[in-house]
DNA sequence: ATGAAAGCGCTAACAT
DNA sequence: ATGTTAGCGCTTTCAT
């Protein structure tokens, strides 16, 4: 019985409700918005009208009419990261019954790509903005700053802020670990990453680590970036690869959990003693991870955290728009898990 | 040097544009759009003052006025479940360079949500909607049926449309596997899977599975669902206390491939001969699993096609509205991986 | 508690 | 090739 009256050409207007119930268009809107005083009689009418029509409002009108938009834009590199679609989660929970929605826009980690999807989602003047990393275009710094509504960029905090900004600081997160490498006695570095310049958190993990390697007077042995495909398959590929190269590396360092986690499965089936014969260490924290043979030991992104308080920042912002911008930076946490050393090593 | 001049507490208009340039809004419009004859010259003062002030079109001043909206919802039920943010990758794609624009809602598998996401996004009067599944309320779908723009459901066929579908039939797929296992031999076979009722593709899996086993007079001897949580690390522990419980067990299918994958690793650490002692077998060809130690027999869901087809059909119907609906089902292709048998089983 | 009028920033349709 | 006019469907503001 899915035959319903014909579907109107032209969709329902408040002037359509306003005719069915005999009452003005300005009270239905008053109804419909739960807005000023309205008899509950005039309600019930309307209400039902506008239930029995099926009318939808026209949210363009309203928005023109009242010059506000409850829509919250979220600018992400991707979404098959794993890492975006639970900020987005975190997003998604804390904006919930504010009255506010977010708005996915993906670039693909191509600046001229983030730059035109900000314009698109300027262009239908949010109440907000939660953009990934600092590093966008001159053009879309301007345009966030021109917007004049509260811009949050997230995940980093190494760099200027165009307005407030949440994140962790990637170069302290490598350098930490290349710290905690180095304490533990491991010597013979080899890294693994994604071959992406304009992944920028990644690349300042990298100079931290190094840096900190540096500073340990230790360099790294040998190095590989891996570009599309399975990241557990890469991950088991190229450890494989750079093991035989180097059989003399102690321990492997990988830009995140995924490859890091072939590369443990690879390391499994070789027989390698992990920790002790090499050790591993990826980043991120996936909840993934919980399933492999052993712990993979990795740093946590705060990922839930960031999102959350993003979320918050627009939220005051909206509701009370001269706040001052703020800077959060929070603080991830490494997790041994079994691939890294815990004692003072040897 | 990030100062700007003070970022205006007015969003620019047409009219800030149509005064530097000393050039009527109407031609503004215009050039801003591509539209019309403009000359050279104009085209030029339009384009440098626009960018000099900064201005950003009000796309929802711009669409009340043409009643023309450039946006496709999406509208799914999830973003962690990896299948979801791969369709909305085959939408992007196809959609890019059509000038339509997808816009995602994530549901989490409530109905109630889902409504509530529809009425909103259809608030915005978009020009398509993509949606998941053939579910929907009673409610859902009558706003659908009035909102007189195309609307493609999609992932699944087995049930009826509202007007038009890309999908798979679950039921099929389900019943597929179950004869395929019986063809190799296997005789004592266990089920796990989400505790999700409202999965329904799911449980259609479920069904054509059972189905195709009684045909085969064949029962389920042991079935557990769970909740929350990492799947891989779920796969494992529910492959452990199943096998534990039902030594005589020779096959496994999961209702999808994360935690068959987890039921995977356990089984190899045990060594447990995979799939000559147990077969093992998931659901949705997940490019992750590329890099496990073995390869898991699954069933493709056709994502990719899918996502691309419903864009495909919104893209046309957009062109040429009064085209027909159509109800396209995709054929999912078993891989036996390495973890069911090929021959003729004994 | 309800209604009337004006206008949000743009574009369609029609001049010129 | 460019300008003018009249709305799009709501909400704001001001009456009543």
């Amino acid at each position: 019985m899915n035959s319903r009256s014909n579907p109107p050409r032209r969709p329902l207007t408040l002037r359509d409700v306003s005719e069915a119930s005999g009452v003005s268009e300005m009270t239905v809107s008053r109804v419909l918005r739960n807005r000023g005083d309205v008899s509950d009689a005039t309600r019930e009418k309307v209400l039902t009208a506008a239930k029995t029509l099926g009318y939808v409002p026209n949210k363009i009108a309203g928005a023109l009419a009242s010059q506000r938009v409850n829509l919250v834009a979220v600018i992400i590199p991707s979404l098959s990261n794993m890492v975006f679609p639970e900020v987005m989660g975190a997003i998604s929970d804390t904006l919930d019954g504010s009255g506010l929605q977010p708005v996915v826009g993906v670039t693909n980690y191509k600046p001229e790509r983030e730059e035109q999807v900000l314009y698109e989602m300027l262009s239908w003047r949010p109440s907000g903005v939660i953009i990934a990393g600092l590093e966008q275009t001159e053009a879309a710094q301007a345009m966030m700053v021109n917007s004049g509504i509260p811009i949050v960029q997230i995940m980093d905090v190494d760099g200027r802020a165009v307005d407030s900004m949440v994140g962790i600081s990637h170069r302290r997160a490598g350098r930490k670990m290349g710290q905690q490498i180095l304490k533990m006695g491991y010597q013979n570095i080899g890294f693994m990453g994604t071959k992406m310049p304009l992944d920028h958190r990644a690349r300042k993990r990298f100079e931290g680590f190094t840096e900190a390697l540096a500073k340990g007077g230790v360099e790294i042995l040998d190095k590989e970036f891996y570009d599309g495909g399975s990241a557990l398959a890469k991950g088991r590929e190229m450890t494989a690869a750079m093991l035989d190269r180097n059989p003399d590396l102690d321990f492997l360092y990988y830009s995140n959990d995924m490859i890091g986690a072939g590369g443990l499965l690879y390391c499994l089936e070789q027989g390698i003693d992990v920790p002790g014969r090499v050790g591993l260490a990826g980043f991120n924290g996936v909840e993934l991870l919980d399933g492999l043979p052993r712990q993979l030991a990795t740093m946590d992104a705060c990922r839930y955290e960031i999102g959350q308080k993003a979320a918050e920042i627009i939220k005051s912002r909206v509701e009370n728009s001269d706040e001052e911008p703020v800077s959060v930076e929070l603080t991830p946490k490494i997790s041994f898990g079994d691939t890294l050393k815990r004692g003072l090593g040897g």
